[in-house]
DNA sequence: GTCTATACCTCGATAGAC
DNA sequence: GTCTATCGAGGTATAGAC
């Protein structure tokens, strides 16, 4: 029984320390600084060796964007789909967009520096690969679609507003909070329950009458 | 006469056509490959001119990402406080914040290269220039802060999540539209009222009993 | 598996002709 | 007001010693 949900693309010694090391710091840097402007120099210097060595493990900047990219997306997918899993069948359509809500806020925020690296950058990088990406986040969105879909049939959602609309806003609104959460003002699940609020139940008091 | 909602900073030949253009085409490329990445040749192939014409009209690349990010964000507060300040005295906090959901999906949209540039690089940019910009930013969040504190004693928003956990969670959500609003998909309007619809009263109908 | 050294390229910015 | 030409710095990536 593998414990790992997704098998590994990566080769059989793909996951030295040092190796491990590198995407780290990539993350940490293309986060902050975008892809373009980071260095493999700063990488390398940040990874404790020298920027030459960066080549044993990876055959350019672009392959360590590339599994930036990926570990980043599927933090997140993880997490989400191990909460949702867990779920008793009878569960309704609220309690599974409820657990997709904070697995992928429990993925995203921990996950800060890849996932992140990846929202932040994935609109400014070369369009090759942007392309290999694609496929992985398009099947994400699908994912959410179902669990929407079934909502609506359920009769849970509101009908009023489309469910692809709902499903960019909610995606859209919490892949924000990566730029704003701070893990020291209350814990984090008091947080996914107050994001979970307002996305079911909105901001405003139901108007009067 | 110091409360000025739009008077201009530049300097006199602030405003040339060349200038102008210089300034859109760097927004469209920080937009899209990020601010390092964006290379002063480009922009100046973009804006029909040669690389070194540009420093008649800058001082440096800094400078021009200063100006976008400025004209960015202008553009959102001045459609924001246009619309609030249009408001009849006795409005309600509803009806101003939906005002002011309006002003800024209207020049977020409406100016998306500026926008857009500013929201996707002002993580990724120098600190000299996020000092800058910072204060701006600082403004326009009070702005908002106020807008929902008022709502707050109105006894019109929710008591029970925080309204400094609600202006990020709206503006970030609103932020983000940009990434993905098609305005072949319907009008701008009817978009804002499915937008503004789900802030106000969330995305799940409401729990039986 | 990591190092040093370096080839080759492109960057932001400047100088001076027109 | 725009051009051409160019400087010095710093980028990715490679080669070969250890």
């Amino acid at each position: 029984m593998a414990t790992k949900t997704r098998d590994k693309p990566e080769t059989v010694d793909a996951d030295s320390a040092t190796r491990e090391r590198i995407l780290l710091e990539a993350a940490r840097l293309f986060r902050h600084h975008g892809y373009a402007a980071t260095t493999l120099r700063e990488v390398a210097d940040a990874a404790g060796i020298k920027a030459g060595s960066i080549y044993y493990h990876f055959e350019s900047k672009d392959q360590i964007l590339g599994e930036v990219l990926d570990k980043g997306i599927l933090a997140v997918i993880d997490a989400v789909q191990q909460r949702v899993n867990a779920l008793p069948a009878k569960a309704t359509a609220r309690q599974r967009v409820a657990a997709a809500i904070e697995g992928h806020l429990w993925g995203l925020l921990h996950h800060g520096d890849f996932t992140s690296a990846n929202i932040r950058v994935y609109g400014q990088i070369p369009p090759a690969a942007k392309n290999r990406h694609r496929k992985i986040r398009r099947e994400y969105a699908d994912y959410w679609d179902r669990l929407l879909e079934d909502a609506l049939q359920r009769g849970e959602l509101r009908p009023d507003a489309s469910t692809a609309i709902i499903r960019l806003f909610v995606i859209g609104a919490l892949n924000w909070t990566v730029e704003w959460y701070n893990p020291q003002k209350g814990s984090f699940q008091d947080f996914v329950k107050q994001i979970t609020s307002i996305v079911f139940d909105g901001t405003f008091l139901r108007e009067p009458g």
